[in-house]
This record gives C-alpha cells, sequence and structure tokens, in this order.
DNA sequence: ATCTTGAATGATAGCGCTTTCATCAAAACT
DNA sequence: AGTTTTGATGAAAGCGCTATCATTCAAGAT
C-alpha cells in the first residue's frame, strides 16, 4: 500500500472517525471537547505519528510561534547571553528563536530584518536605536511587535541600560581615585551607538570634573581581547600614558590588564582599569575587574517578556530601564598624583566592593 | 476605502495586469519571463509594498529555507562561535537559522527537536551523539538532512573533531614534560560526549605511559570560568596534588590558571596547564595558554555547507573529520620530577610553538 | 501556405490547517 | 409538553503561495 509518508489532520480525523475541525480542536482547545472524542482522537494521533504542519498552522492562524533577534554578532558573550536568556523565556511560552546578526553592517540590518518578516515572526528583538531609514521604515509597517535593546526610542517597546551612565560611573570612580589622565578603548563607533553612549558618558564626567578625554587617549577596536590589548598598547606608548583606562566593554578591559602585565605595568598600582558589562570571567581574572555591571541575562528575559505582553496585546510600546552600577573590584587603585606610594590604602578601597 | 493592510500576490498580478503564476515567476525564476512583464511585475510589487508571505510560500513549496540548530547552550564562546558561522554561512543562500539550546538535558533536547520539525526546518544541526531514545527516533522519522557536529555517528552528516586525541594530545604533551601526575578538569560528563572522549583520550595517555587518571584527580565541573577555578582549587587541596592540570574546555584552563596564580602558584613553574579549544582568549593571557586547537567557526560552516549539499540532494551522510592540533604556549613546562629547577630549560620548549 | 515547435503566460488545484457558521442533540428552562 | 439554551461537533471557506498543465502566439521547418 502506498502510504502516505506523513500523517494529516484529516488522516487523524478519519481514523478517529471525526472531522478535521475536531482533531484541530484536540490540539488547541481540548476542554472544547468531550473526554471521550479527546481520547479518541489522541490515540488516532498517536498511532499514526501524526506531527501537526507548523507551515500549514502559520498560514492559517497568522501566528508562526516564532520570534525574530538580530544582534550585531552571535560571537560575543553579550550577545550570546541575551539569547540564552530570551530563548529559554520564549520556550516555556512555546516560542522559538530564530537568530541573525549584522556584524555592524546597517545594510545587513536591513535585510535581516527584511527576511525575518518575510519569513514571518510574531515579534522583532533588535539591539540598539541606531540604524537606517530603510530598516527604520522596515520595522513601521512590519505589523508586528518590536522591542529595541539597550538603546531604544519611544515609539516602540524597549529594554534598555543606560549606556551614557555605565561610561559616567566608571570614569567618576577612576576621578574619584585621583586619575587625571584617563584613556578608554572602545567599540568601532559606527553603527553601535552603545558604545558611543558610553564614551560619551566618560568624557562628560571628565569634563564635570574639569578634566578632558582627547581624542588621542580614545582608541577604537574590534570587540575582541586582542583588540583590548592593541588598544591599550596604542595608549601606554603615547607620550604621556594615561594612567588609567576604561574598557568599553569588560573584555577590552581584561586585555588591556594582560597587555599591561605583560609589560611589567602592575594592574592597579601602575595603571588602573576599569570595564563595562560584567562577564563571568571579570570576577575570577587577576585583579578582578572593577567594572559597571549590566544585567545582560535580565535584557534577554525581558525582552521576551515585553514581546509576549505586547503579542498577547497587553501592553503596548512598554518602556524598561534596568539599573546599572559599579562594581569595584582589584583592578582599580588610587591615582599616582593622589597617593604617591601608598599602595596598601588603595586594597581597602577595593575591598569596599565585597561588603 | 477599506485598503487590504498586506498586498498579497493576487494583488500585485491584477495590478500589473498578468495572472498570479506569473507574479510567482517573477519572483523564483525572473528568467522565464519577458523583460517587460518582470518589470511590469516589479514595478506594481513595489508600488504595493508587495512582501511576499514566508508561510504561504513554505506551505505550497514543501521548502522553508531556514535550518535548526539545538546546541547545549547559546551562552557560551564555542557554540555562539559556530552558530555564528554557520548564520552566516546559510545567509548567503538565503537561508535563516533558528536556534534552541537544552541545557544539558536530553528531555529538553528531544522537545526542541519535535518543535523544530513541528516548526518546519529543512535540516537539523545537533551537538554530539548521544541522545534519547526518543530523539533519535523523531530524528529518523523526521526526513530532513540531519548533521552531527563535534561527535556524530554513520547513520547521518556529521562534521566532528576527534575529542578523544584532544584528550590524548593534550595528555602526551604534558607527560613528555616529564609529568606524572596529572588532574583534569571536566565538565559534567552525562548527556556531554565531547567531555566523555577527552577525558577517555587523556586516560588512555596517561595509561599508554604506565600511568594512572584515578577519579580522585578528576573534578567535574559546570562550563564556566568558575568551574575551572573550583576544579582546580578541589586538585591543588589533595593531599598529593597533580604538578599538571588539564581543563577539559580552555575555560578551565583558564580558571585553573587564574586560581593557581591567587594561590601564589607559579604557572607553568609550578603547576602546568593545559585547555582544549583554543578560544580567542586563550593566545592573550598570561602565561598564553598551552591547547588543542579546535577549529570551531569551520565546524560551523561545514555543518552549513553539508546540510545545505544535501538539501540539494548532492550528497548524503557525509562524514568530514577535521584536524585538531596541539598550541604549544606558555603555560605548559617541564614537570619538576625531570627538571628540577631548571625552568629556563622550558622556555624553549614553549617557544617552539611559533614557529 | 501548412505544420511544428517552443517560449511566454494563464488557469487552477492543492499545500494542511484554523475558524467562522451551521447543526443537532441534550439539558434547562417556562 | 413546548421552547429556549447550551455544548459538542460538522461543513466548508479560506490563509497566500507554488506548481502542474493547458493555452496562445510567433517563429522556423517543411
Amino acid at each position: 500500500m502506498a502510504k502516505r509518508v506523513k500523517a494529516r489532520l484529516v488522516d487523524v480525523a478519519r481514523d478517529a472517525g471525526v472531522s478535521p475541525a475536531t482533531v484541530s480542536r484536540a490540539m488547541a482547545q481540548p476542554d472544547l471537547l468531550t473526554p471521550d472524542t479527546l481520547a479518541r482522537v489522541h490515540d488516532s494521533a498517536r498511532k499514526l505519528g501524526y506531527r501537526p504542519d507548523g507551515m500549514a498552522r502559520a498560514l492559517a492562524s497568522g501566528r508562526t510561534m516564532t520570534i525574530g533577534a538580530i544582534v550585531p554578532t552571535l560571537d560575543s558573550t553579550i550577545f550570546a547571553r541575551v539569547l540564552q536568556a530570551m530563548q529559554s523565556a520564549l520556550a516555556r511560552e512555546g516560542y522559538q528563536l530564530l537568530v541573525a546578526s549584522h556584524e555592524m553592517n546597517p545594510a545587513a540590518e536591513t535585510e535581516a530584518v527584511r527576511t525575518l518578516l518575510t519569513r514571518g515572526v510574531d515579534g522583532l528583538m533588535l539591539v540598539g536605536a541606531e540604524r537606517s531609514q530603510d530598516t527604520a521604515m522596515l520595522l513601521r509597517t512590519a505589523g508586528v511587535p518590536v522591542v529595541l535593546s539597550w538603546v531604544g526610542t519611544q515609539d516602540c517597546a524597549a529594554v534598555t541600560v543606560d549606556n551614557r551612565l555605565a561610561g559616567h560611573l566608571a570614569a567618576r570612580h577612576l576621578i574619584g581615585l585621583g586619575h587625571r589622565r584617563i584613556g578608554m578603548v572602545v567599540g568601532h563607533l559606527p553603527f553601535n551607538d552603545r558604545q558611543q553612549a558610553r564614551l560619551a558618558g566618560a568624557r562628560q564626567a571628565l569634563h564635570e570634573a574639569g578634566l578632558d578625554l582627547p581624542g588621542a587617549l580614545v582608541s577604537e577596536q574590534g570587540l575582541t581581547m586582542a583588540g583590548g590589548r592593541a588598544g591599550c598598547a596604542r595608549l601606554l606608548e603615547l607620550g604621556e600614558p594615561p594612567s588609567a583606562i576604561i574598557g568599553g566593554i569588560d573584555l577590552f578591559a581584561i586585555g588591556c590588564i594582560q597587555e599591561a602585565q605583560s609589560r611589567g605595568i602592575a594592574v592597579p598600582e601602575a595603571l588602573s582599569v576599569v570595564g563595562i558589562d560584567d562577564i563571568e570571567m571579570s570576577a575570577h581574572i587577576t585583579p578582578a575587574l572593577t567594572t559597571v555591571m549590566i544585567p545582560t541575562a535580565r535584557i534577554g528575559q525581558l525582552c521576551a517578556a515585553t514581546l509576549l505582553a505586547e503579542i498577547k496585546g497587553e501592553r503596548r510600546h512598554e518602556q524598561t530601564e534596568l539599573p546599572i552600577e559599579l562594581v569595584v573590584r582589584q583592578s582599580t587603585a588610587a591615582g599616582r598624583q593622589v597617593l604617591p606610594a601608598k599602595a596598601a590604602s588603595t586594597a581597602s578601597t577595593a575591598r569596599q566592593a565585597f561588603p
């Protein structure tokens, strides 16, 4: 017998002696059926190895049970973490995560949005607020909820963090320790408003303290540890090197520490380093990294929740700003100008971080 | 006028004065049409803001242009890297990546496979060969190409790496340096055949050298840097601690180095550490990590290529084993038994790594 | 001039499911 | 008993597209 490979809903219906509609209901709203018919349908379904066809279902119902996420890159602890959190939260509600990355290329982002929208998603998560006109237009006519992360805009839902404040906190911490010449390693600024904001925040803090963050003390690097090392190297080789460096991401800061140490420059005694993110590793390196904690996983979780709520029509354009905070560990110490040789007294400063 | 929100194919057809079939062809096989009609269709499509409906297309054509990937966790450099590589390779061919993770839980993997299959994917990528009966059964009746990564089986395509050899290489390197008492920090073994194989390989190398890797010298930990530190701590606190430690993943090895250093134990002078993976960071820490290089990105790239080839019917059950190799850096040195105090002579050993 | 052939396009039957709307029996009211 | 209500099920119309087959018409072959 030339048996169909895959059992369809109608096959189950025929086998169970009911109409297709009943089988459909058995899957979606079981409580509408008599326990008896329900059982009969289930038996037939199991017997035939019936597996519903998601595409047919999506076409008929208009819901795909899929959320799209477009991140700058997957190859980053940060975004991996966020996606992991989103995925877990979504899976709990039966949703799937469709991911794409644009590698810091606005046109690639447009393309990704277009593809995901065409493919059919019930919601879309993007990173940052800066994007091309094309992408913005697509989003406006998308017809599905959108949530922005890290940096958002008022015209759609957002789960954000004050990146400017992050830079500000990092810089202020160093200023408070007496540092006057502070450098920063940041990611490439074009199409990365998170890094732009962090840099701006740091610069602002310095200005407020009557200091300056000249371009020469800022090094733009690719988002890797090697980038951190390279940036650090560049800053240290300046005629007048900084006494403290802010890493636009923790990975940079960790790279800075490595680079300094490999040059025989003690951290934090001769160079203070602060990061931003607080990735897992930061607490475990030596010296443990002082950094600004960004609740990455929470961002992912809330992006999922926000999207789901909007899909259900419960909320609209919900804005959430998550708190961040400075976590003082061992990579920062008083600047030389203030406490020329007293390394000991700085230890207590660092220890304040562990109440 | 109660205008439809979304333009459909028929709307374009009507506007362009052609049949739906022609519009469909204009999108899929443009060369079948007269340049004139093609242009007319494109104009109408643009004018109406037509965006094809992926679900309808999928239902009608049976192709979803989506590949599913199920990894143990997204929150890992390794898997993030692999997915990144897959995603890039797939995007180039117009495919999307649907990701799921199972957090080392076989039942969750089954569920993920079921959902992805139901959702509709044209191919599936999984990690490792060990899985529940249920999952295996689902896969067998999936009806779409499957590719396994890291560890595979003969009954479906696989892009693998010899994990046993990885452990073997790491151990042999240490044995060659004169170490007799070697410990290992591995990930939790249940449902992780990569770690199992790496441990087995290390153990085998030790046996071949007339040595032993007793359970007491093996510490199972969660796949984080904190896990590496904890494992290292456990091993170092043994009555007779090892003179060298193998990290089942680089993150463990890096954690071991940190833990040792924080206890004032010099690496590699007093403790040698080898990792497996060769993540970006490994080359940049101090001392740079000696490790077994696993071509992670290449695995992802090949998984994508293998799946695509199988979808096109070009190949079937293609097996690819990627070469791996020991990368000697600075974290390993001669064991105390052989060269009691000559740290200098070990430096040259390390430098061999950079030809 | 007639017949083939082939390229371009049209007509249309599904793809497998959801979802009104209709139906019908049984239960709950007058 | 007669009527309304309720709950469970069935009938069937799409969802928007692809793909098969049929049709048309002009160009080349006879």
